[in-house]
RNA sequence: GGCCCGUUGGUCAAGCGGUUAAGACACGGCCCUUUCACGGCUGUAACAUGGGUUCGAUUCCCGUACGGGUCACCA
């Protein structure tokens, strides 16, 4: 067989070598060591916390090393893309700190262009390149066409459709697919210049050489050695529009812009004897490979499976709505990635997550579950760090798109909301009672007459006398000038004056000598100013809602008794 | 079904041939405390399983079970 011919037949329009098109791609010139790493999503939908893993790998070693991070979108299955997919996922990945030095980038008008040396970085934007190692490939032997249709191969094999191949007849679709292979590496230039000339269409296959009795032995930086069997499957190279698939586009793009380290999840392993045997074919160093791990969750059944698109937690964009700070989720995605990064940060609190040394070695090698309690534990402390007036800011920011009634309260008098967000804030135990922002309002309404309610009752154990006398003795002193101390004694005369125990102590040891205790008048007092039995401190509250609140409250009380 | 990967408390996980098998989250108790939150102390709870190798296996090897991934002109 005359390949060169063939070659000519398949790409008469590709004049261009390899060598001509990897001068246009020069070595990169960077320090010893430093990292080249990418992030290279298909612009299907928004960003998945599963997409935040890798990405967040690859900026961290690329960061950190002095390299360089880039974003190359594959948008080769122009069935799946998603308009403004791509844009979305740019503006997304940058508000976790997921920052490109280069490859599609968003220009002032928001659209997408490239910014760096080695593009261009959008996949279908490379069709010529690819076709140049594609020819290459037709010359040596490596590759040859394939006319059978999508149809045809439907019907040859009955079943490939996700949903059936749990029910397929594997031998037999082994069989018929190993049949089918050797028969179509069976042409003849005759025929394919026949097919040419009828305008068929067709797609570029490997001319896979591998035994899969034989092991190759891989070190994969994540998963350690690996043994996987030699690729024997003549997989797609080019799809009959001419676009490369995956695997193609992988080998030739990281290769031509100088990616050291490919990071990628895990579901890529059975994958990796293709790559390696395209990277030979094609002459290519292999890239250094990190497999990461799954992000799992727990099924109706109780099992775990991969965190997949519709399930909660997946789409970062719910995070936003739901109001946790990215700092959060990001220091989250490194306990996550970094077994000791918890250890790290709690010798040094105030530094930034970007400053932790990441490392490689201690990433896990298997898929964790995603943890709602863990997320707010660590967003709770987050947060509790933050100076009121932060506290202020980015809450009242979410609340302007997801909760306008807060929003217009909050904003209303920006410093009586941030006096809320003072009490207990600041000092080596603040208060954390705060995970998202969606708490800000369970937390703040009962500062705001508009929001106040009362949602907690009396115990009805407690004489509704007793109640009202206590309410209308407060009032009767309750001085704003008061410090907390002169404003508490004043509380526990009132338990004496009613029989209950002023002195904890001595409560606890006679109980029954008393009613009850302070801490009863206390919670009479507390549920008709806050409308519920937990609140702050409750100086703290009465100082910030001032005196014709706090009586005014107490007194509609009263009248409801 | 083939191939590949994985398996330490409910969750995330230290460990890398000899440990009372860390720690964090969650949960329970106690203390502090006018409630809550915070903080302190404390408790329950784990090496999937069977064989080897070894003086000794959570750690190394093999099998089994279980879980996951993958088997497209999708990435």
């Amino acid at each position: 067989m005359d390949y060169n011919y063939l070659a000519e037949l398949l790409f008469p329009q590709i004049t261009e070598l390899p060598h001509d098109v990897e001068a246009k791609y020069p070595p990169r010139q960077l320090p010893e060591g430093a990292k080249v790493t990418r992030f290279a999503p298909s612009p299907t939908g928004f960003v998945h916390f599963g997409g935040l893993f890798p990405s967040t790998v690859g900026e961290r070693l690329a960061h950190q090393s002095g390299g360089v991070f880039y974003l190359r979108i594959e948008d080769t299955d122009a069935k799946r893309e998603v308009e403004g997919a791509a844009e979305g996922l740019i503006k997304t990945l940058a508000k976790y700190g997921i920052n490109f030095d280069e490859g599609a980038i968003l220009d002032e008008d928001g659209k997408i262009s490239d910014c760096g040396n080695y593009g261009p970085y959008k996949q279908s934007l490379r069709g010529p390149i690819y076709q140049v190692y594609a020819k290459q490939l037709v010359r040596e032997g490596k590759a040859y066409p394939c006319f059978t249709t999508e149809e045809e191969l439907d019907e040859l094999h009955a079943v490939n459709k996700k949903e059936e191949i749990k029910n397929t007849d594997w031998l037999a679709e082994a069989e018929a697919k190993r049949a089918e292979m050797l028969a179509r590496r069976n042409f003849t230039i005759e025929e394919v210049e026949e097919h040419l000339k009828a305008g068929h269409p067709f797609v570029l296959r490997i001319l896979a050489n591998g035994d899969p009795e034989k092991k190759i032995k891989f070190t994969d930086l994540v998963k350690g050695t690996l043994e996987i069997p030699e690729n024997d499957e003549d997989f797609v190279l080019l799809k009959s529009d001419g676009i490369p698939t995956y695997h193609f586009a992988h080998a030739v793009d990281d290769h031509l812009m100088g990616t050291t380290h490919v990071i990628r999840g895990e579901e890529w392993l059975p994958s990796l004897a293709k790559h390696i045997q395209l990277f030979q074919f094609l002459g290519f160093k292999l890239p250094k490979y990190m497999h990461i791990a799954q992000i799992m969750r727990i099924d109706e059944n109780g099992n775990k499976k991969k965190l997949s698109k519709r399930d909660m937690g997946a789409n970062m964009d719910d995070y936003t709505s739901m109001g946790y700070c990215p700092e959060a989720v990001c220091e989250y995605v490194m306990t996550l990635l970094n077994s000791n990064y918890e250890e790290w940060h709690m010798q040094n609190p105030d530094l930034p997550y970007t400053r932790f040394p990441f490392n490689i070695k201690k990433m896990s090698t298997s898929g964790c579950l995603f943890d709602f309690a863990k997320l707010n534990d660590v967003s709770k402390n987050v947060i509790s760090r933050m100076t009121k007036e932060k506290v202020y800011e980015l809450s009242s920011q979410w609340a302007k798109d997801f909760d306008p009634e807060l929003y217009e309260q909050m904003s209303a008098n920006p410093e009586y909301t941030k006096s809320i967000f003072a009490i207990g804030r600041g000092g080596k135990k603040p208060r954390k009672d705060i995970a998202l922002w969606g708490d800000v309002r369970g937390y703040i309404s009962l500062f705001y007459d508009k929001l106040f309610a009362v949602t907690d009752a009396y115990d009805e154990k407690f004489s509704k006398a007793d109640i009202k006398l206590t309410l209308e003795e407060f009032l009767k002193t309750f001085d704003m000038a008061d410090d907390s101390n002169a404003w508490f004694d004043k509380i526990k005369d009132i338990a004496d004056m009613l029989g209950y125990a002023s002195d904890m102590k001595a409560y606890k040891q006679n109980p029954e000598a008393y009613k009850g205790n302070v801490s009863d008048i206390s919670m009479f007092i507390r549920i008709a100013v806050t409308g519920k039995l937990n609140s702050p401190d409750m100086y703290s509250v009465m100082q910030i809602l001032g005196y014709e609140t706090v009586a005014k409250r107490i007194n509609d009380m009263i009248k409801s008794l």
